[in-house]
DNA sequence: AGCATAAATAATAA
DNA sequence: TTATTATTTATGCT
């Protein structure tokens, strides 16, 4: 349509200060850490370790990988991109399969540093692109990255009384349907599917956070 | 700790590159879109009206507030906090309470012109204050956002035990008093309004939890 | 005016 | 990877 000119906002850009470790550096980390999976050791282990910042049979500069990383999530948050949307298009573009979680442990530095290395050059090319294509507007973006032109935000559901009955007597007997269980609750109710899963989502949610002790004291 | 002086990383700031519009712009506005509460137009409705860019009888630069959030975001994303955060620190600094949704509000410019004018420099001088702390290293920020001692963090409450006695008694009569009530408790107890409608919500809580089922239980 | 909670996103487990 | 939990954001409501 006839967005108007309006795109040429010429916006003053924003200049992010350096950051002091956002991530949570792992201070303290001592023989208490285990690695989780295997024995290799992560770069948000290694990068901790000032003697070790070029690891070194590889020859990988770690400290760059970090800064890199935090770049990227921020440059990321800017384009308003979710982590999902980069791995998805980051999947049609380049060769291999890239998950939501694959770049959320990228930017977390939960990933051995020779995977690290290999992604760097991946996303620092991908993200230039998407950022080039930001610059002639959001709609060429969105473009590139795939995803249908910005998808709107479902509209909040809100159910019956009667409804939240029926969900809470089935949440009372089982708070983790199997998907065949959820079908069928939502087709009795007459609601979507998806919204029923939520919704058992969310109530486990709630169930956990407030059945923490309470605050105030007890009267004696 | 011995930390080394890795902080003086010197890392080259981020340039967040012009952006045209990440918010949905709300393309195909038409009819359709009913403003939900009352018929006060939002900023993110009127900024994509080019003719009033400057709200008339105020004078709002609406374009420079819709920049403004939208910078805000950033900056908020790369110190690493979320709206729920600047809304609690606010609240400790400034006078009035901010909740979340206040920040998600303004950040979506889903308020009023005149609302948008009131908050953004408050949310302009405390941006820039988190981001000179953030300067000094991550935990004066922390220190500055998560009501350190040296703020005023709310001290924590004691009933006495015949405010209790009191509060129980009303909670009997009624678990869910009007707003209205609450206020009445409050000046009967002498006790900070705030501090009774909490006690009401720790009460129902208290009550649904020890009344529960145990729910987690394995679907057969 | 802001709470309660639905929906979306990020992080972790499997 | 895919499945689920945990966290954050957004919105219907009154």
């Amino acid at each position: 349509n006839t967005q108007a000119s309006v795109t040429t906002v010429t916006q003053s850009p924003v200049v992010i200060a350096p950051q002091p470790s956002v991530l949570k550096s792992a201070p303290t980390l001592s023989s208490t850490v285990p690695i989780t999976c295997g024995d290799i050791a992560k770069v948000g282990q290694l990068v901790s370790k000032p003697q070790q910042v070029v690891s070194g049979e590889e020859g990988i500069n770690l400290e760059e990988i970090r800064e890199f990383a935090k770049n990227f999530k921020i440059r990321r948050l800017s384009l308003g991109l979710t982590q999902t949307q980069v791995g998805q298009a980051l999947t049609a573009t380049e060769g291999p399969a890239y998950s939501q979680s694959a770049i959320c442990r990228f930017e977390k530095l939960d990933i051995t540093p020779k995977s690290a290395q290999k992604l760097k050059p991946v996303l620092e090319k991908w993200l230039a692109e998407a950022e080039h294509w930001n610059q002639k507007g959001q709609q060429n973006l969105m473009e590139f990255v795939g995803g249908e032109p910005s998808k709107k935000r479902k509209r909040r559901t809100s159910f019956t009384p009667q409804a939240i009955e029926v969900l809470n007597s089935y949440f009372e007997k089982n708070a983790l349907p199997t998907g065949q269980e959820i079908t069928e609750i939502a087709r009795e109710l007459n609601y979507d599917r998806e919204v029923v899963r939520v919704w058992f989502c969310n109530r486990r949610q709630t169930l956990k956070n407030t059945s923490k002790i309470n605050v105030f004291q007890v009267p004696t």
